[in-house]
DNA sequence: ATACAGGATTCTGAATTCAAACTCTTACCG
DNA sequence: CGGTAAGAGTTTGAATTCAGAATCCTGTAT
């Protein structure tokens, strides 16, 4: 009997907020920019309504925000939900990493080596690079965690999170890009110690530093606002 | 100069969504319900757009799942789903209200005090009521969490719980419901005396014990699809 | 010149329409 | 009798349309 493939999931929504992410995420959308229905639907080729519905997940993310009458715009850098979303990571994400390495593969290990090897292999590199290479880092410490709803929140925050990074860290102070691969292999080589433990204490010290170094480099950040 | 006063958000989308999450929490739509959206728009007094925005909602808080081509349906008991909530609200809901109690003004301290009363007062009650007592005295610990985004992550742990409770936990052993009164009056005591760590560990340990007596509850379950 | 009023224009929120996918029924064939 | 195929009827996903609100522009009065 022919196995039940079951179909992907084609809805246009999909699409849309993939690249609604990756347009904020990247700056090609900048803070505080509104984002005209009409005008956005016609440059990703479809309608308002599944624009609508993508841009929706992106306010349950935080990505955007809503002025209820009057439109959707890109949420801006305000440092207090930076902090806010940093004291979540470092709640959540050191939990989540260490039950990823108590249940680990080998094939797992072996990829976050990959993914760590090739971050410092193509050290220095320019900020959209390097933030990339720091996400796939992260996200695989804690892809293979068994909780899947703690994954999934983690996605969300780092996906508000990149936002922050492109725009007020690597910008104002690339050079602590060098102590965060350096970081990163501290954690990578106990991962693949499967020192779960050593895991979750190196990781929470790392987005400890992390936070307290883009919190300083928010301060006296001044946003500009633009419309596409 | 009058006070630019902000509009309030009208749109039909949260009246919706609103609804739908208490239909789904007392068991008005009961798991693996297929959601048609021609019928439950026209039950509700809208169009199907609204409604479709609010079941992405819904979605995303994990109360409701897409089949791509075919619908959406009412999630139902997975109790590893289960284990995975409770181990989110673990780590998040202590030290949430952790922070609430450091930050916590006397109007809100009187807040908790009267809803407990009321909780020990009422008690016994229908599984509704309880649930509802539950609902409240938790948020209330939580609410004045200076974290904004953290408080909204609780409410979708706990929008999606309560579907939990009402099925797995009351109407299997309602019996349990006392003891949960008295763990509750003890948390509330520490958090009006402003013992902020003793309201950390004690929520711990009260989450803990829910969710091991829900997860044996939940031992053997069986759900049972219905359409509306 | 500036502030305000009024109307044209644009935009959102919601309803409706449309096309494609899915489902259910029934009829036919092995 | 069981299985399969055709087609009618639903239902979804997406586009379009519509009404009301917000914005912008212009003209007038101070």
């Amino acid at each position: 009997m022919p196995r039940p493939l079951e179909r992907s999931d084609t809805r246009l929504i999909n699409e849309v907020h993939e690249r609604l992410r990756e347009m904020i995420a990247t700056g090609e959308l900048l803070p505080d920019t509104r984002l005209f229905q009409e005008r956005l639907a016609a440059s990703l080729g479809v309608s308002r309504t599944p624009l609508r519905e993508a841009l929706l997940r992106l306010e349950r993310e935080g990505l955007v925000y809503t002025v209820p009458g009057k439109g959707m715009f890109v949420q801006g850098l305000v440092p207090e939900q930076a902090g806010d979303l940093y004291q979540l990571r470092w709640i959540i994400e050191p939990f989540a990493a260490r039950l990823a390495c108590e249940s680990a593969t080998p094939e797992q290990l072996e990829r976050i080596e990959a993914i760590q090897s090739k971050h410092e292999r193509e050290y220095p590199v320019d900020v959209i690079t390097a933030f990339k290479s720091n996400f796939d880092l992260h996200t695989s410490l804690v892809e293979q965690c068994p909780n899947r709803r703690m994954y999934e929140m983690l996605c969300d925050l780092w996906a508000h999170n990149s936002v922050l990074l492109m725009f007020g860290y690597y910008t104002h102070n690339v050079g602590a890009v060098s102590n965060m691969v350096a970081e990163h292999r501290e954690i990578v080589d106990a991962f693949i110690a499967r020192d779960c433990l050593a895991v979750e204490q190196l990781l929470k010290k790392h987005i400890e530093e992390a936070s307290e170094s883009l919190l300083k480099s928010l301060q006296g950040y001044k946003n500009t606002g633009r419309e596409i």
